[in-house]
DNA sequence: TAAATCCTGTCA
DNA sequence: TGACAGGATTTA
């Protein structure tokens, strides 16, 4: 569910209302949440008693970190939500802090997974490209990476070893602002394709950073707050209607298993 | 590189 | 009832 916009605004919420907090228990009501992870028959109870000094991001994993090196990473896959207040009816993993507030990991699908590391970070984490949003600063070095890869750009953007952060949302309103059509080879991008792609995905984060992040349906932040880039969005989820900037008909298509929505005008293979 | 898989819910 | 859903890995 969440992208990197969704992620980013949570963990800045989260740190801000939590940082500093100590664990006072903790509960696991789904045990395969953690069935990668290492450490996984120490927990719960190993986090207990540790405290949390900050809560930040790598790629879309949300990372609470501890002393001596100690990190929790949880994933929200397609339905994850983090919140702070009552567990509801999806509650898979909550955190009771020592002022008595609740994290509570709600997740309909299942599909979220947890880490624990003791000290230093290992796979999933690991295996992630640079963040998206740093990476897309640099129009070069975001190219080079991408014209590295065989397939089509959708799915190169999608890949989180290539770039983390970036999912179906922003993948399609980045080709589209890009004005380069998703199935295009990322082999053969140009400098100016480059160029394009990276800006377009500065603004695109940028402004959904700014909006928090887009709720369609299963998004929240951790104050239950719905984030508004759903209402400026160009082509996600609006098949059949006009374009934005030419007034074609949004087509819908899937590429690499995914539902895909492009301006068959503006985005040329 | 496509399809199946992990799950559950929602909507047409 | 069937299609589809902000993800990602595994299998063919």
């Amino acid at each position: 569910m969440p992208e990197l916009p969704e992620v980013e605004t949570t963990v800045r919420a989260l740190n801000r209302a939590i940082a500093g907090r100590r664990i006072r228990s903790a509960w696991v009501g789904w045990r395969r949440l953690f069935e990668r992870s290492p450490e996984r028959r120490a927990l719960p109870a190993a986090l207990v008693g540790r405290r949390i000094y900050r809560v930040d991001r790598t790629g879309k994993f949300v990372c609470f970190r501890f002393a001596s090196g100690a990190t929790l990473a949880l994933h929200q896959k397609m339905s994850g939500r983090i919140t702070i207040g009552a567990p509801d009816q999806y509650a898979r993993f909550t955190l009771t802090l020592d002022d008595g507030r609740q994290v509570v990991f709600s997740d309909k699908r299942k599909f979220g997974r947890g880490y624990f590391y003791r000290r230093a970070i290992g796979e999933p984490l690991t295996g992630l490209g640079p963040d998206a949003a740093a990476l897309a600063a640099d129009p070069a070095a975001f190219g080079q990476r991408l014209a590295a890869r065989r397939g089509r750009i959708k799915s190169v953007l999608l890949n989180q070893a290539v770039v983390a952060g970036i999912g179906n949302i922003y993948a399609d309103e980045i080709l589209w602002r890009a004005k380069i059509h998703p199935v295009r080879l990322a082999s053969v991008l140009t400098t100016v394709d480059h160029r394009r792609l990276a800006a377009a995905t500065r603004a695109v984060l940028g402004q959904a950073m700014r909006r928090g992040g887009t709720s369609f349906r299963d998004y929240l932040d951790p104050n239950l707050r719905r984030g508004t880039y759903w209402t400026v969005r160009a082509v996600y989820q609006r098949a059949g209607e006009p374009c934005r900037r030419c007034r074609t008909s949004i087509q819908k298509a899937t590429v690499g298993g995914r539902g895909t929505h492009y301006c068959p005008t503006c985005q040329r293979v």
